[in-house]
DNA sequence: GCATTTCTATAGTCATCGCTATATAAATAC
DNA sequence: GTATTTATATAGCGATGACTATAGAAATGC
């Protein structure tokens, strides 16, 4: 059942390290995208043949699966770090937001979030599940933190939040910098300190805005 | 040189409509992504075989050129006639904002924007290149708008706008509704003029910030 | 040494996809 | 009518990609 297991002994050693392994996989999924990486790149970045790949791991989803929870382990770290770092739930949304705009601005070849866009718009049903999955949980997590301030908004505020990141993911893979995203997390987390600060909104009640709604 | 070209009156005449066949392709582009649509889809969906398709259209990459600026003057005009509806800078962007809102939810099974989503994560660089230089445009279009106000700021208050366009986008693809949409589009809204009143910010002031820079 | 276990390399299978070679059908020009 | 032009259908090409069948290499247990 369990891939990339520990060699306990017997038979041949592995002739690489999975866990090392997973760090390269990591880096061309975030360079490239799901679909845009291919067992053979894998493979050829690793040194390695595509027995020894399915052998270890499985399958390229079942692959991109444990990248993504080495990923939310590490880089998707600083949104919990974020949330939990004191102060009123504007503040912490702030601090998601602007953490944000600092490490998903490229370095190194690799720019917004595996999870929001690593198979946005793939052919692979699975994956796109598994950063859907993915997505849910953290947008729960700030839901969570907001609803100690706003409970009966929190999850239309967490949208917010998420949109955002969505956003500063997608303009950082299209080349924003850093500074341009911090603009952005700035003016963002203004607007959810304003709106946060509301009793109600014109698009929190109900269908009718303030302009009329078109085809 | 030119596809699509008008049936002149000799030889055989087309067994379809390749400007209602454009259409349908968009429809199918925006449900699925472009590399999510095959050539057979669409050669299923208008009920002709591939030698009818690639003679009207040339390739599955022109046609998506075609595609996109069909969807250009039609769905995404809504851009320049939110910018050109009077008031200030701020009055303009709270309208593309408020109608992306509007416009990006999911009806019919298609949600977001063409450019912005049409072909992101794409195997094929043609079809990414395509939508990039619509992006820019469009940013243009934008910033040019800003400018009138604030010239030395524009680029940096468009991209800004056009990030905010992206998460939403993003966000509807993934299943965000009408009201999630625009929630965001007023806290945006809400946050750009803020950023706008300022006559410079942090985030505008070089690589220093409010918070320390971490690796 | 010998059997067992595990990993590895070569090579290839199978499906999909964008695209096309060939021949045929349906219109106009004369 | 015949020639010309254009569009069509059948069938298939060439490349790619995920994955695997087979056999061989390198470790341990006895």
């Amino acid at each position: 059942m369990n891939a990339t297991k520990k060699s306990p002994g017997r038979g041949r050693p592995r002739g690489f390290d999975p866990d090392a392994a997973l760090g390269t996989a990591m880096i061309l999924f975030q360079q490239k995208g799901y679909d845009r990486v291919g067992v053979a790149d894998i493979g050829r970045a690793l040194g390695i043949t595509p027995p020894s790949f399915y052998n270890a791991f499985g399958s390229k989803a079942a692959l991109f699966d444990k990248v993504l929870d080495r990923y939310a382990d590490g880089f998707g770290q600083f949104v919990p770090d974020a949330l939990e770092g004191g102060g009123g739930a504007a503040e912490a949304v702030e601090r998601v937001l602007d953490d944000a705009a600092r490490l998903y601005a490229r370095k190194d070849g690799i720019a917004g979030c595996l999870v929001i866009d690593g198979a946005r718009g793939s052919c692979d049903p699975e994956a796109v599940a598994m950063t859907a999955r993915r997505m849910e949980q953290s947008q729960a997590m700030i839901a969570a933190r907001i609803a100690q301030e706003a409970p009966d908004r929190a999850d239309r505020l967490a949208g917010i939040v998420t949109t955002a990141l969505k956003g500063m993911s997608a303009a950082a893979r299209d080349g924003a910098g850093a500074d341009e995203l911090r603009a952005f997390a700035e003016a963002t987390a203004a607007g959810f300190r304003a709106v946060l600060a509301q009793k109600t909104s014109p698009a929190f009640a109900g269908e009718g805005g303030t302009r009329t709604a078109g085809g």
